[in-house]
DNA sequence: CCAGACGTTGTT
DNA sequence: GTCTGG
DNA sequence: CCAGACGTTGTT
DNA sequence: GTCTGG
């Protein structure tokens, strides 16, 4: 699962990397990407780099809407659904079969959040890279015109496949994490002349060596405030050894 | 055949 | 758009 | 607006 | 306690 994640970057340090320029340069008054924590539920726009645009990072609306949908409540209804699409079936599903593998994407970010459950109670834990570098997600992208006001939404969706190492330890409930696709290869998972065969063969379970683990704040999931704070990001000790040790 | 689904796994 | 369940 | 739901597919 | 569906 991943419903959850997080960048605290300057906008040049994702062009710099990627060698990509934001398409519509992002209207952010420190020109910083600031999501300490981001939920799919509130549909944020999110950097992604999709194989139909290599050359640009564009803001992505978490969240795929299919481009069968009808109406804007259609829309609403969907989308809180498709924050994650299952690696085993994204070649088959009604919502996501289309956009693979022509509309796969490279979902930028700096770390992510995962449950772990522990005598009857969830703990959120952020797990990121050591060295502060930044992760690329596989997924899928979609475009949906909204007929209603003519506008065009475009939206993604993070592929998810079963979790292993750190990530396993910590999401013992549902065993799953995002896919995350390695730095080598990225170029192969953007070629746009990819099979879908070769494309469903680069969903597989992985996580980098660097990748660690802290307990984080339990406001993470809380409906209610800002969740979106510095502190929330920070390690939270819980003064239970299952939880404060788990990651260590 | 047509209406309805189409999706995944946070929290309280 | 396309499949499924009733 | 109110009634009713609130969950999961193991072993941390 | 809070959300959803009727």
């Amino acid at each position: 699962m991943c419903f959850n994640m997080s960048i605290v970057k300057e906008i040049e340090a994702l062009q710099e990397e990627f060698r990509a320029d934001f398409a519509e340069y992002p209207i952010l008054s420190d020109h910083a990407l600031q999501w300490y924590n981001a939920s799919g539920f509130d549909h944020p726009i999110w950097p992604v780099i999709g194989k139909e645009f290599p050359d640009s990072i564009r803001m992505y609306h978490w969240g795929l809407i299919p481009h069968w949908v009808k109406d804007s409540d259609q829309a609403a209804g969907i989308r809180s659904k498709t924050l994650n699409a299952r690696g085993e079936t994204v070649d088959q599903l009604p919502s996501y079969r289309s956009s693979f593998p022509v509309k796969t994407c490279l979902v930028i970010a700096e770390g992510f959040y995962e449950p772990h459950h522990f005598e009857g109670k969830s703990y959120p834990f952020y797990l990121h890279r050591s060295d502060g570098r930044l992760l690329t997600f596989g997924g899928i992208y979609a475009s949906w015109e909204n007929r209603e006001n003519g506008r065009t939404v475009n939206s993604f969706s993070i592929i998810t496949v079963p979790a292993v190492g750190l990530t396993d330890r910590i999401h013992s409930h549902k065993h799953r994490m995002p896919l995350i696709i390695p730095e080598n290869q990225r170029s192969r998972w953007m070629d746009p002349e990819i099979s879908p065969t070769e494309c469903k063969a680069l969903i597989r379970s992985w996580e980098p060596e660097e990748l660690i683990a802290h307990p984080s704040s339990p406001d993470l999931y809380r409906r209610k405030g800002s969740r979106n704070t510095p502190e929330i990001r920070d390690r939270y000790y819980y003064g239970i050894e299952g939880i404060d040790l788990l990651a260590i």
